[in-house]
DNA sequence: ACGTGTGAACCGATTCACAGCA
DNA sequence: TGCTGTGAATCGGTTCACACGT
């Protein structure tokens, strides 16, 4: 009744909300478990078992971008593992630009887990004279006053800012002055973004001061 | 008309959202931010300026504890300052456990932040014979075998999982057994807890993808 | 019979609109 | 007049119920 091919992956973008695209990516790395595993086909009801999700949320959740399962049998892993690569987009390679070379920075410079989905960092820039010019694993740490310049140049469209508070606001105006089109934002400040771009916050602290309330009241 | 004291801390509970509570501890900050540069008195309007959400949201978020302003004055600072820090209950100190020594959790171990509120991380657990004795910081890393026993005689309430994904449910069923009642979790799995427990996701595959796939459909 | 896909119902969270107080 | 606090309306996201395909 209705064309189900990829026009729909644009049509429906406005209805699209970032919890679902981040289950998605949740699914996906499920998926890709369930490959290793030689699993080759799976229901929703099978794969939401593990999950913090309902196998119609799941259901509901594909159906967005189409309808990739067969009734009565179920989804094929490795097919609808390509579809959701292609939906989000990491089936091809995405270079990071890192700002900020502190102990946050350091870690997440050095974090296996980007890698292993096709993220690359690929420039960690720093305001402090102390550590500019040294490497950080393969990379050498840049002045951020070179900000701008390396991330035109290099066409890059995500970035972690792991700064101070103080520093992140503007950090993040250079960022998108350069193009950027993506930040994951670690620092604790709220940050002023031009329309267009999208930021996404891990406030540890707000996590953590959410979870005493939350302890605080039981037993 | 209503009783407005803290039975209702209490007696609203159930209706109170992890995000209002994310929230009240968001608007935490920004006030200890306007205490220390002298401020006294804050409209919702003027604090919400530099947050991500209205007025009528903050309002709105407090109404649920009490009503803490003045009709056509706004809010005294110093004292709305403390009724959320009693509310959030982070006027008292807090002790951490971090399972989980490697980069991320080295980094965390040394992240300012949580000193910042009150936030305490008092024992770090590894199961990599190589660093089980090393300092970490302060810190001894210990063996996580002593997981329990540890835990529970410092009755700590709330921990941080650093470690890879293949542990971290292990690490989780301990630290409830020890009478952990809120995780932060790191680690990409979506942990499976007892009820009454809390656990809050910080899952930056997930958020990146997501950013990936907004990124990719601007310009 | 089994499991998907989806309109409809539901539910919670945000926003609106305004009453009431300083 | 200025700003708070809150019922009512609205919006969006989740769940239900079931039609349909295999």
């Amino acid at each position: 009744m209705k064309n189900r091919t990829n026009i729909i992956l644009c049509s429906k973008k406005a209805k699209c909300s970032s919890e679902i695209i981040k289950r998605l990516s949740l699914y996906l790395r499920n998926l890709k478990r369930l490959e290793k595993e030689g699993v080759e086909t799976i229901s929703s009801d099978k794969i939401t078992q593990f999950l913090n999700a309902s196998s119609v949320q799941f259901r509901k959740d594909l159906s967005y971008f189409g309808g990739f399962g067969k009734p009565g049998v179920g989804y094929k892993v490795k097919s609808l593992l390509k579809e959701l690569e292609n939906i989000l987009g990491v089936n091809q390679e995405w270079d990071i630009a890192l700002v900020g070379a502190g102990r946050l920075g350091g870690a997440l410079s050095r974090f296996e887990g980007f890698s292993r989905f096709n993220l690359r960092i690929v420039c960690v820039f720093d305001n402090d004279k102390k550590v500019i010019g040294k490497k950080r694993g393969q990379l050498l740490i840049q002045d951020v006053k070179d900000l701008v310049k390396t991330v035109e140049r290099k066409k890059i469209r995500i970035a972690i800012i792991a700064t101070p508070m103080e520093a992140a606001q503007s950090v993040c105006h250079e960022l998108t002055k350069a193009g950027v089109k993506g930040i994951l934002n670690f620092s604790p400040l709220v940050l002023k973004v031009p329309n267009g771009v999208c930021v996404s916050n891990v406030d540890m602290a707000c996590e953590l001061e959410s979870l005493i309330y939350f302890a605080k009241r039981k037993r």
